[in-house]
DNA sequence: AAGTGGTCTAGACCACTAG
DNA sequence: TAGTGGTCTAGACCACTTA
């Protein structure tokens, strides 16, 4: 096996630990159903305390990617129900997770004045502007969702006159260039049925049943900072979730 | 303010301190923005070690009820979209949190052979009974939702001949009588058409917009026990989600 | 400068699983 | 009975916020 871990000097022990052992088991170097070194052989191989160890296990465990089982071991998880978990995944993200490949095509991209509703989410006076960007979102070619987002213009001066969002992947546009990383969201899952317009844009018959998915996102201490609404075609997608008991 | 926690003698000491504050942060004793004590001193207070209560408050966190900043303090979350996370409530629980009064019309109640897939799920053999439920769901006696359930036969003997099944919660006679609480569950959520006949009873136009939620539940230590389908009304459901993100 | 949450250690006992 | 993960402690240093 590996010893070492990659990315050495980067952020607390647990997550490089985490990321390398997540890196083994999404390229599948560790099988579904291996079982890991205890707890306490990690901590020796590595040089972390056990501690750190499980910090980073709990992680993997609350990610979906091990199943831990108290008086047997770690194992590498079996999915269920196949998962699609997306977590903050941005679509390019989400698609390539589900082996498809992402594709965009820009729409509309503008100033506006945001609905109050909207401005009052993103804590942005309404008369300040906004960036409108809805992309009719692809995977293997074939529309798959329909995506507007909006940024306030004073976080991102300059992006309304970018000419690469049909290539490029928003989410490492605003972390690279407005240190803007998503780092929690609220969202609000619905199903709708696709207008006269949403249907033509979708390739979908009127009426189809869509997931509409609004999602507020919030940089980590620096509050919300996009606000997006996507309608993804009710046959093509679904959105996979683990649920734990939290109270009780 | 109360020092003590309650069920004192149940579980471990994190559960105990996590459970606690969050009754006292749903029953809005303790208001949103409002500031907790330090870690140390809720230490001192308890009685707990530091990282116990940091257990408790991480919990608290990732279920959306506390925000942790570094340098500055603990504070009571304050919800920027309004949250009806349904988290692992059952249909009576998930409606009595937002304010409406649940109900239910028995439409099947009976043994049955599941389907290969679902049998796997559930890990019965396939020529092991199952007992499926059938419900009209209602909120303040209009349809709310299509609930049918799965439950292996030899976890729940008796459960198909209950005649109460239409005023009682399903998830309460489980704990009660059967020992099983739901624990974990894996959730797969899309959107669909209503056919003819579940627009009959949902009480909307054929091919309205549905929300599909397909649920496995399992039990603390006992694996899945559950296998749900629920179609809710889509102008009348939404799904409120918290995402955090994990690496980095 | 004082206080906060974030990380980390070395060690301990427990409940559970397996051979 | 030996090994596993689950819980818990007492202490330490760090980075950050607030004043």
């Amino acid at each position: 096996m590996e010893d070492e871990v990659r990315q050495p000097t980067d952020g607390p022990l647990y997550t490089r630990l985490r990321d390398h052992l997540a890196a083994e088991i999404t390229s599948g170097r560790l099988a579904a159903g291996t079982r890991l070194a205890s707890e306490r052989a990690l901590s020796e191989r590595y040089g972390y305390s056990r501690l750190t160890v499980r910090r980073a296990l709990a992680d993997l465990e609350e990610a979906g990617l091990l199943v831990r089982r108290r008086g047997s071991g770690t194992f590498v998880a079996e999915r269920l129900i196949r998962k699609n978990v997306r977590g903050l995944a941005s679509f390019s993200e989400d698609m390539r997770q589900r082996g498809l490949t992402p594709g965009s095509i820009v729409l509309r991209q503008e100033l506006v004045f945001l609905e109050e509703e909207q401005a009052q989410m993103l804590k942005v006076a309404a008369h300040e502007g906004a960036v409108c960007l809805r992309r009719l979102r692809l995977a293997n070619d074939v529309p798959m969702a329909l995506e507007t987002v909006f940024l306030p213009a004073a976080l991102c001066p300059g992006l309304v006159r970018r000419t690469d969002l049909d290539r490029v992947s928003l989410y490492e546009v605003l972390e690279r260039e407005y240190n803007l990383s998503a780092d929690y969201a609220e969202e609000v899952v619905e199903a709708v049925n696709a207008s006269e317009e949403v249907a033509r844009l979708l390739r979908v018959a009127p009426g189809s049943a869509l997931l509409r998915i609004r999602r507020l996102t919030s940089a980590k201490d620096r509050g919300p900072f996009e606000y997006v609404e996507s309608l993804y075609c009710g046959d093509k997608y679904s959105l996979g979730l683990n649920v734990r008991r939290l109270g009780q």
